[in-house]
DNA sequence: CCTTCCCTAACAAGTGTTTGGTAGGTTAAC
DNA sequence: GTTAACCTACCAAACACTTGTTAGGGAAGG
């Protein structure tokens, strides 16, 4: 509970403006800047969680700083202290997410399991992710698409990049093995599975029914033995 | 022929008061205003297909008029000889998208097939569809989610409404026909497959090696039949 | 002359960001 | 033990620019 001491600053009706391109973007050396990272950590996990908030409900380009400064219960030039740029605050909120994604993804990828257990422990630490991360990935799914070309945001096309090189070997690894079906086109299957997974993150709320194993679990059912019936009636 | 609810943007008035001069807003007679729809109607839906091009790939609120205006080679003003604001043409492209889907719904749904069909017949519309609107497509997907809140855009919450009314209910009546299975959370089935076969707008290119029909019968073999081998080793 | 379709030029409101200040706490000097 | 210096975290006010939108005008064709 971020604690919103001061005045909550009404809305502001004053101007700003917004300049695309920044020219001072070069830390010149690793010395002690004027804010950046050296500012208390707390404090600035806690302003970055209430903008990927505010980011995933509204989305990037529609969210002002105002905004966010006003969820935070400050105003907008106060973030300035904390991050150099709004675009910043993407940045650092996507690579944290990521971070930990794949620390989940390549402990289990290192862990030699078979086709099948790999998928399922990807899936399932997917969803804890989603669980864990959820405005995250939503702006992720939101975002990336069109972030990925600028070189700022690198980070996100070597991620999709190697995210796709885990997936399809998996399932190229279970078609050999025969786990897996060999009449499917296997990049479609990667897409199938891939969007399955993350698209939830823009329904799921924790809190729910569901726990992201459960849902994992449930998902999982669905996509190795599909959703019709074995023993019915044969339709068709 | 689109007999459909058809909650064709009746144009409500301005609740975001942000423009001063705006004095009467109110069509209420279909005569031929300043622009609205009298308009060339050619010229119109070409204007709408290169802003619904932009606002696919670069997002709704991320596009400038002037983007618009760049790609249709005139300058931002002159759209506002068709159109009346950048807001409408978004409510165009919606809506236009949206009747079309709904005339092939509604001739799925009324045309009386079984579960298992009813479902296959849904999926490879919606193919189609993504086929020939993929931008709008492309466009729902992101921004349904907070503009359907809005008044104006309330069209998209009825259609979100009457599609989960009819899958929900195609699913129900599968499994009480024991052609889908009875183990499974039946929103979350609704979820998965409404999902995995919207989502494929965001890397659909028409003219690709797979035809929607293609591409309809993969989905429809994965999600019903899973991607796991059938006579295969078990695993687990 | 009228209509169609576009351009030029501007408007006000809103944008991200910067600069300078300052309340309040901690530290160091006297 | 007062005082001075310092630091952190914010506010207040502005800046330069972009945004959607409008008003007036003009060329082309009927």
């Amino acid at each position: 509970m971020p604690s919103t001491n001061r005045t909550t600053s009404r809305s502001t009706k004053k101007s700003t403006d917004k300049s695309p391109s920044k020219p001072t973007d070069k830390p010149t050396s690793k010395s002690t800047k004027k804010q950046d990272v050296s500012a208390s950590p707390a404090r600035r996990r806690e302003l970055l969680d209430t903008a990927a908030e505010v980011f995933a409900e509204q989305g990037y380009d529609a969210t002002t700083v105002r905004k966010i400064a006003d969820q935070a219960g400050m105003l907008a030039g106060s973030l300035y202290y904390h991050f150099d740029s709004k675009e910043s605050m993407l940045e650092e909120i996507l690579a944290a997410f990521l971070d930990e994604l794949w620390a989940g993804y390549d402990a289990v990828l290192e862990s030699d399991l078979g086709p099948r257990e790999t998928l399922a422990a990807l899936v399932t630490e997917s969803f804890r992710e989603i669980d864990r991360h959820r405005a995250a990935v939503a702006i992720y799914q939101k975002e990336s698409k069109h972030l990925a070309p600028q070189p700022r945001f690198a980070f996100l096309a070597d991620s999709q990049q190697k995210f796709e090189k885990a997936w399809l070997r998996t399932l190229e690894r279970g078609v050999e093995a025969q786990i897996f079906r060999a009449d499917l086109d296997i990049r479609l299957t990667y897409r199938f599975v891939r969007d399955t997974v993350w698209v939830a993150a823009s329904w799921y709320r924790p809190g729910g029914h569901h726990s992201p194993e459960e849902i994992a679990r449930q998902y999982l059912s669905m996509v190795l033995d599909g959703i019709a019936a074995r023993g019915g009636p044969s339709a068709d």
